[in-house]
DNA sequence: CGGCTGAATCGAATCGATTCGACAACTGTC
DNA sequence: GACAGTTGTCGAATCGATTCGATTCAGCCG
């Protein structure tokens, strides 16, 4: 115990802590931890006794390039990270959904979870009897699980109104995943009914309050190559048989089909209209101003910091949903004649 | 105490971490822990008494969003994931350099410094006293840190062979930042002389090996619109004085000053040549096949991991430098007549 | 000079597990 | 039936701080 080199025991503490104490006393214990290679009081015996680590834990779903490489998700714990300062830190944990991850036996004050899925009931139950508070940003509603998210449906809805304003049929969408098996594939009924993803199915359910038979491509991931793929499917066919307007569900996939349209000697939006989710500012879309909705995604990792200190306080702390807008750009455009 | 429920003390422990324990005694721990609400014992308490916590702090410099929005950077992060695996978490540790930050007085068992500056020696002195283990990705060189990195230097150099292969005598720089200073400007031998980021410096002396005066802009970071503010400020000049050949020292640089020159109606490699350094895979660069050097940048992560797996396991583990490769595209041509 | 106040210091309890050594009960073996 | 060898349990010590209450001592007031 460094302590014992000084002179007392509990005095310790206060010197470093800075409780009262002489300054003379002070200097001492000071002498003494330098004598012993002593670099101030060990962090996991502090968070026992307080009961506070200072860590919050922030749980992605995906592994992390995947999760990261989507500028939204990205933002998000940028304003995390902004919000909560350098006072602490944010412990990344990435749960698959089964096996008994770092969840259960990682030490943190308060979970942030990105986007996730109903598989981790199982996790959220036990942060849950351990008190520990949670915020979701953009996942399930859960019991005692705070929300920060934005008005996907409406938002969504609102942007296939355009697309129909402008007199488009024939509508496809491209989805982001909707259930944790990351495979590119037809949107399906059985896929939209086993759905666990509620950005997706949120954006979904918006664009199908106007076109209700909406189908399209569920994508793997978010990324311009799997919105290419995507947009090579959908646009491969017969002028008359292919849609006239395609809504994605990011801006990324949004580029993807662009890219494909254009690969396909397709001109975006003379020949088809493309509309994207998220208004990320995409390098290399410069010929482009992407017809999008624009969403605060640092603020959304910030109102969740927000909603974590909040709690940590005790202070009482709401859902937060936030409202975003609709950027009419130049890739969308009236049926070809 | 949980364990007053069932019968035992300790016995509790065995139950919950598999110990010799009869199936029967183990049953009846775990109902009483049902009945109290009792999800597994306390992290806080376990990592005090077993000396391990299981997380590995990751330090960078910069905001969040401005590491990670490097592909490299998260590349190397989703390394780092892949190695340690589940089982443990990564501490994500914003670090400024000066204030007492939550290196000091967060959990963790090793430390990774992502391309992090002499700024830190307080904070790293601190962590060699508690004898946490550190590893540092492209860092400077600091006595018991153990480095991983890549042939920056003569990588680089290789690079401008091939530029000085191909004829050009007017070149330029566009370099990564110098010092934690993110000003954009020109290269200037104090900046040079203060430099505190390895990396950027190694690179430029590896050009320098061929063009001892090279000159140029430092980028206020790694993002296409600092190359792009860069490339204005090269290419604006003269025919007779711009420069035929730019050094990018990261691929987005490198987009953004194509881009620039594009927009200055230079054709690349037609007017200017330019070459870059990461092997990204860039969003939107379809029409251009940059030259480049590719580095494994998932694998600088993985071997970091990997380390910090040996050095808490008490393996022995040593420095890793990766060879990367010179990739010849189509942005790279002779000078212009 | 007694009594009171406030600051500085110390002791002991506590946080919640893990772990080691001791002990008891049980299994085989000769 | 005794003894060695397992197994399963338990008590107590330990990890390294923080914190509460008590104590000491100096200074001050009446």
């Amino acid at each position: 115990m460094a302590k014992l080199a000084g002179v007392s025991g509990s005095t310790a503490s206060l010197a470093f802590s800075g409780g009262s104490i002489s300054p003379a006393t002070r200097e001492r214990v000071m002498a003494a931890a330098r004598e012993l290679n002593y670099s101030g009081p060990d962090p996991r015996a502090r968070s026992l006794r307080q009961g506070r680590s200072g860590i919050v834990g922030v749980i992605i779903e995906d592994r992390v390039l995947n999760s990261f490489r989507d500028p939204m998700t990205l933002a998000a714990l940028d304003g995390i990270s902004q919000e909560l300062g350098e006072g602490s830190g944010l412990l990344l944990l990435t749960a698959t959904g089964d096996g008994e991850s770092t969840i259960q036996s990682a030490v943190f004050d308060a979970a942030i979870f990105m986007g996730c899925s109903p598989h981790l009931a199982r996790s959220i139950e036990i942060m849950r009897q351990r008190s520990v508070p949670m915020v979701a940003i953009e996942g399930q509603a859960f019991e005692g699980v705070l929300a920060v998210s934005i008005d996907n449906r409406e938002a969504s809805a609102s942007l296939a109104r355009l697309v129909r304003d402008l007199g488009h049929r024939r509508v496809a969408t491209v989805t982001l995943p909707l259930t944790s098996v990351r495979e590119r594939g037809p949107v399906t009924p059985e896929l939209v009914g086993a759905a666990t993803t509620a950005v997706s199915l949120d954006r979904l359910e918006g664009a199908r309050e106007v076109y209700p038979e909406l189908g399209g491509i569920v994508a793997a991931g978010s990324s311009s190559d799997e919105g290419f793929a995507a947009g090579l499917a959908l646009l491969s066919g017969a002028a008359d048989a292919r849609p006239t307007a395609i809504i994605a569900q990011s801006d990324l996939l949004a580029v993807g089909v662009i890219r494909a349209a254009e690969s396909l000697g397709l001109g975006v939006p003379a020949d088809v209209t493309v509309v994207g989710f998220d208004g990320a500012r995409i390098e290399g879309l410069t010929d482009h101003d992407l017809t999008t909705i624009r969403q605060p995604a640092t603020e959304k990792g910030r109102a969740a910091g927000r909603a974590v200190t909040d709690l940590l306080a005790g202070t009482p702390a709401f859902d937060v949903s936030f409202t975003s807008v609709l950027h009419v750009g130049s890739t969308s455009g009236p049926v070809p004649a």
